[in-house]
DNA sequence: ACCTCCGGGACTCCCCGTTAGT
DNA sequence: ACTAACGGGGAGTCCCGGAGGT
């Protein structure tokens, strides 16, 4: 492990990227600064070398957990069409994005604890929303423009219900008969 | 403040109850208990003698929440047919619901957390779950059986999403968008 | 035990008694209640059917053990004259007066205490020093009335720092010395 | 606050420093580890780190109580002779020394309560009550050496008589007098 | 960048005074 | 009068965020 800036920038983004996975799969108060930089491989006490406080951590790593958890869907908007919606809906509601919250959309991973995070974080989910929303709005172009709204809300209820139950199998129905009545109406 | 059983039984409730909004309002983990217990007109000494455990409190705060959240929707099923649907999607998806998590559905308020509380309490919200969705089922007789796991998703979601923005009139939007995009559909 | 009205004066009084020695001994805060209806051969239940608080209790104590520890100057002074002050000096400064502090004078047991205690144990303390200095004053009627007072303050301070010390021998030079020095002006 | 080394220093000794004159103010058991790191502008959650248990912190608190109330009497005995000596009799027997045992002699302060104090405080006591009569010794060359002795005994138990009685003019003649009485010998 | 440590605050345990119920 | 239990509050332990010092 070097020393030169390029290293800290690295060792930086490092920090924040294992940040951006925890606080998706535990909260923003589920993890300590402690675990985050062991999970980056380094100590705790370099902490405050990249970051004025914890709080500023969180800003950045929730910001790159939006970024980052939105790839997916974008990609997927690529393929254009009918096609980019249904890839969409179905990437949204499935077990993989159930059982991978570190990597999945952090805009289904942060809704309550968002609202005590510090107002930059927020600010940044806001504006995520609306891309999302952007997004789906052109994607159905020729349907009622609440359409997007309802689309977004259900993705979104019905992932985190599919997190939050302990029954397989109710889980599994969660996803599946949500996403196959959103599919329903196109 | 007395100290008969039936005192101990007023303090206990009040307690949970206490508890059961906070948990709502800030989080299974944003609550303290001398806290919880200052809410109950009490010091945090006596905590021991109503709970083993923290987490026996929350458990049964939870418990608490989850069937103290759900009275609004159940009171509005006994109306029966359409205008109960409505009422539902309209009293979930409205501005005092989101407004108000202390005294809302705590599915809506809990889907992140529960997944790191008591199992008890996880089952609890499992079993809640459940009974929304039949709820639903019953009360959308003659549309495909996925759509009741659609509302229950979109409704959720919605709420959730109103609340975690910081820009109200998006925030609005979410909720009135959803709510008719739900409505159009019957 | 019987439950006759004597038996509850009897047990009132030997409640009072075992206060007023542990009181004595361990001062006012070092005992509690449970202990105290033990010594007095009681379980701590009945307590209330006898005083109406722990304060009161107090000061029934603290009033027996004034009256108590008084005894022995008193029956000191009946001798009269000379002998009579010597007496006092000799007994107040003694091994076994500093031994037993739970059968002596109450005010070398409560300086300190009587402070914080309830106002009516406090003025009963006062009171007892009044007597105190009355009896000395009679028993050195050609001395100056200042004398009484040197006599008063110098057996407390001489009993209460000979019980304070640790070391036996120093102890001991307290009380022989302080008696010496207090009889060489007679 | 700040938490260098120097700083950890300082608070260590404001803790002290409080608990030193609040235990002479209300005893030993009279005030918690809450109230005393209050007073020293810190939460008790520190604690611990500066003392390995109450007892230590009250024995520590002891020394210096009785370091610093030993000031007035060395200071007063530096001007020699005569006058030293009256000037420590005054000092003592004085409404300010009875007003303000919080920063008075300890030995004056803690008498009874030493008695159940850690056995380090109680040593700390008893060797300054053997640098009182070596000090008054010295100031009392030409006096049977029993006169140190009956000094001590008597300011002690002059002041302590003095704040525990509660009326003004008695507490004020138990001052008055016995210090008449003790420089009426010289 | 690591190690050490500080102060803050939470949780748990235990004892005390007091009250109900038997 | 005894048994049991309640609420109050102190003590002790732990961990976290943050700040030196090497």
């Amino acid at each position: 492990v070097g020393s030169s800036q390029a290293d800290k920038a690295a060792n930086h983004q490092r920090i924040v990227k294992a940040a951006a996975a925890r606080i998706r799969e535990r909260g923003v108060d589920g993890v300590s600064v402690v675990e985050l930089m062991k999970q980056a491989g380094l100590t705790h006490g370099g902490f405050y070398r990249h970051f004025a406080s914890r709080d500023e951590l969180v800003t950045e790593a929730v910001a790159l957990a939006l970024e980052d958890g939105s790839k997916v869907a974008e990609s997927a908007a690529q393929t254009g069409g009918e096609q980019a919606l249904l890839a969409i809906i179905n990437g949204y509601l499935s077990e993989v994005h159930r059982d991978h919250p570190e990597s999945g959309c952090a805009v289904a991973a942060l809704p309550t604890e968002i609202q005590r995070a510090p107002d930059q974080a927020r600010a940044a989910y806001t504006s995520q929303v609306h891309r999302y929303l952007d997004l789906l709005g052109q994607l159905t172009p020729d349907a009622d423009p609440d359409e997007a709204y309802l689309i977004l809300s259900a993705i979104v209820g019905g992932v985190l219900l599919a997190r939050a139950v302990d029954e397989p199998a109710l889980s599994r129905e969660l996803l599946e008969r949500s996403a196959r009545a959103l599919r329903g109406r196109r």
